[in-house]
DNA sequence: AAGAATATAGACAGATCTGTCTATTTTGTG
DNA sequence: CACAAAATAGACAGATCTGTCTATATTCTT
């Protein structure tokens, strides 16, 4: 299903502009045309590219979700063998994101919430994401020989999404450190 | 500030018919026009008692906030006097919650998603809600002695806020089950 | 019952929205 | 060079958006 779609220069630009766009004001407070007259593009273009707004919206949250992942694992290979220090690696990560400059928020919680029903396509794209992540942190548990992997992952994912709701209302990387500690002692205490 | 605004009938009924719309389907979502067919209410009626849809949204935030947290308060004072009891029951609230038919996520990170401007009225309103919630955990994490009051409360935030995404995202209640097992643990730690 | 405050319907402005269509031009390939 | 594929500008439809205005009707208070 995250089949790589076939990519070309207008449509990587198109893409590009529209992640930005969207992710700094919002899906539906951006319009195509804005997106356009940003990217210097006609609109046919973009509906040859794209059935809808709607796909274009799945397709960004599909490459995002990979791209995301992948630099999350990038950060916990970093992080050398040892079990525990690859699992954190994950906080480590967590609070360079919040740090950069144009954080703004998850795209994916965001997406959930400015989708709220649980049917639409968006949302339910934006949930895959999260349910990959916690299958990702249940893979790190396991390699650290947590008691319960599975039940772990589910907490450490709720401490991530937490702290990303509270770096984008606080605009601070404070929550990130919360976390990571918090995980820490979760992890010693699984391990025990 | 939350000096509860003048109260009339044709202004309350306009505000449930707005927060039923608002959060079933989203603020940019959702109309004007919507709100008023749906309530039956003329235009002027609401621009005479808010300046703007972004003002109706603040107020309904407000009030929001006032009600969640009282209600939160009332299944507190109705756990009794153990201190970790009350504490925990703060996750037996988001439980009933999440378990409502109408439970569609949090309004307040549906807000700060669909606001992401820090800067932005409705966004400061919303969060002004997250830290009065964790102010509330932090005195029942004092009155529960626990060695560092602020920062369980903290960690007690994200796994909330975790929580609720989480079921936004599931429809399911288990979230809040994990979130109160890790309170739980966190707390007897912090007791020791 | 008289007067003041509130609510009404509905037109209106002016902007914006997504998506379609056409006719033309550019680009890339054999 | 010649042909096909891709991109262009821009008009267009039809709906929707927030907010304003007016003129009439209803409700509340005294």
């Amino acid at each position: 299903m995250p089949e790589p779609e076939i990519s070309s220069p207008k449509r990587d630009h198109l893409m590009a502009t529209a992640w930005r766009l969207f992710y700094r004001d919002g899906f539906r407070s951006v319009g195509i045309d804005t997106i356009l007259a940003e990217a210097g593009v006609a609109k046919m273009t973009l509906y040859n590219h794209f059935a809808s707004k709607e796909e274009l919206i799945v397709a960004l949250l599909e490459k995002r979700d990979r791209e995301l992942r992948a630099s999350v694992v990038a950060t916990v290979e970093a992080a050398g063998k040892s079990p525990s220090k690859r699992l954190l690696a994950v906080f480590d990560w967590l609070e360079g994101w919040f740090g950069s400059a144009d954080f703004n928020g998850c795209v994916f919680i965001r997406a959930l919430s400015e989708y709220p029903d649980a049917t639409h396509a968006i949302h339910r794209t934006a949930w895959n994401h999260k349910v990959a992540v916690k299958h990702m942190l249940a893979q790190l548990c396991t390699a650290a020989e947590a008691k319960n992997p599975e039940g772990l992952a589910e907490t450490l994912s709720l401490l991530i999404d937490g702290a990303i709701v509270a770096a984008h209302g606080t605009r601070e990387t404070g929550s990130a450190r919360s976390a990571r500690a918090t995980a820490a002692s979760l992890l010693k205490l699984a391990s025990a």
